[in-house]
DNA sequence: AGTTATCTGTGAAAAATTTCACAGATAATT
DNA sequence: AATTATCTGTGAAATTTTTCACAGATAACT
């Protein structure tokens, strides 16, 4: 029942609220919970709350927001409540080789088949989910009805292994490596890039004054 | 040299800026870039890097910005040119495990002890760095001189490893999980959760409309 | 040496986001 | 049932960030 779209800003609010709240469904020793106290537990006010909640279509009850069905709530206003989708990654050499491992690591999302250019490598890697060298991304993508491409690589033509998957159907990406992507816009794209976070943060203490 | 400080939005650009120049670090054919072709090369528009450069104190010449020392100004500008930082990483579940085998995964940055909770899983890891129970972290840290702490795991009570980081004298940390930590002002703090950049993909999509 | 095309540096406007402030609503209390 | 304390919903103000617009500077060209 979502009355308008979310900013981004809002939308990554929820699914951080979504995911916190998932993490401690059990052990409520209340029955309501204010925004305030929602705030909290992802770090903003609880004006953003208020007006996020709002903008989903859902309401308090006086004392706050009844914390039974919240969760449900989000899971349906976020459309998180639909069928698993289908993954594809690209690249074993780093964050790959540890995703294949556990292909459900994500809710919502199976990883049903990774993709690499080095033969050698496809080869030598043991894996419970199918193994293909990147030139088949397309058609595999397309027979698997992957809708979610994983970007694990720098390796390789990164750029090129997108546009495979683009080509195969994808209608989101996300890229866990630091390069730049040209990214069309009606395919739903994160950066989730680790390098980065760290550098920000050896370059925030080398600068001293906070 | 630089003149005030960044943004938090104008840092996280220079560093990506960082980053990108670094991966083609070679091969230019030009030897002189544009502000516009730098905001291609992660995605933004030329009058915000030509502010974010001049804040830093980089001037352009005429037609651009010098490729040759550009990499190099920015390292120095943001202090990334300095001593590689020690860090110390909790819980060897999930990216622990990967993490650990490669402790030189980012560049400015070795991790040279890492802990876990349970005994049986620091037996069964085997590591080129040190292992200890999750309760030395503070002792360790100490004697270490680990100056940025890395949270791998949700098992366990984050929020009191996290303080045990703190004790043990981390000025940053960054939180690979998807809990919510009260990180004390004085502590530079990122979160790199993986799961919420899936999870707001697949919304998004099953949002339909864009 | 003068002309020209291009790109910078930077105020000003616009857009996005957060914080403030408070009337109104709800549940608890008496 | 009336009172009270608390918390919501939401405009308005403030802040942050991006985009616009253009005078001025620089290198290339003739």
């Amino acid at each position: 029942m979502n009355r308008k779209k979310l900013s981004e800003a809002s939308h990554a609010r929820m699914i951080r609220l979504y995911i916190n709240l998932n993490r401690m469904d059990e052990d409520w020793r209340q029955t309501v919970i204010s925004s305030a106290e929602l705030g909290e537990l992802i770090g903003t006010s609880g004006e953003n709350i208020r007006k996020d909640l709002n903008t989903l279509g859902c309401r308090a009850s006086g004392r706050g927001y009844r914390i039974a069905g919240l969760a449900a709530s989000l899971r349906e206003a976020l459309h998180l409540d639909t069928r698993v989708m289908n993954a594809g990654l690209a690249g074993l050499d780093s964050w790959g080789a540890l995703l294949i491992r556990n292909p459900e690591s994500f809710p919502g999302i199976r990883i049903v088949a990774a993709f690499d250019n080095s033969q050698n490598r496809l080869e030598r890697t043991e894996s419970a989910i199918s193994l293909y060298p990147s030139y088949e991304i397309r058609e595999v993508f397309e027979q698997e009805k992957i809708e979610i491409g994983i970007l694990a690589s720098e390796s390789g033509d990164p750029e090129r292994i997108m546009n495979r998957m683009i080509d195969g159907g994808i209608r989101g990406l996300v890229n866990l490596t630091g390069c730049q992507l040209n990214v069309p816009p009606e395919i739903w794209y994160r950066q989730a890039d680790l390098t980065a976070p760290f550098l920000s943060i050896v370059s925030r203490i080398n600068g001293v004054e906070k």
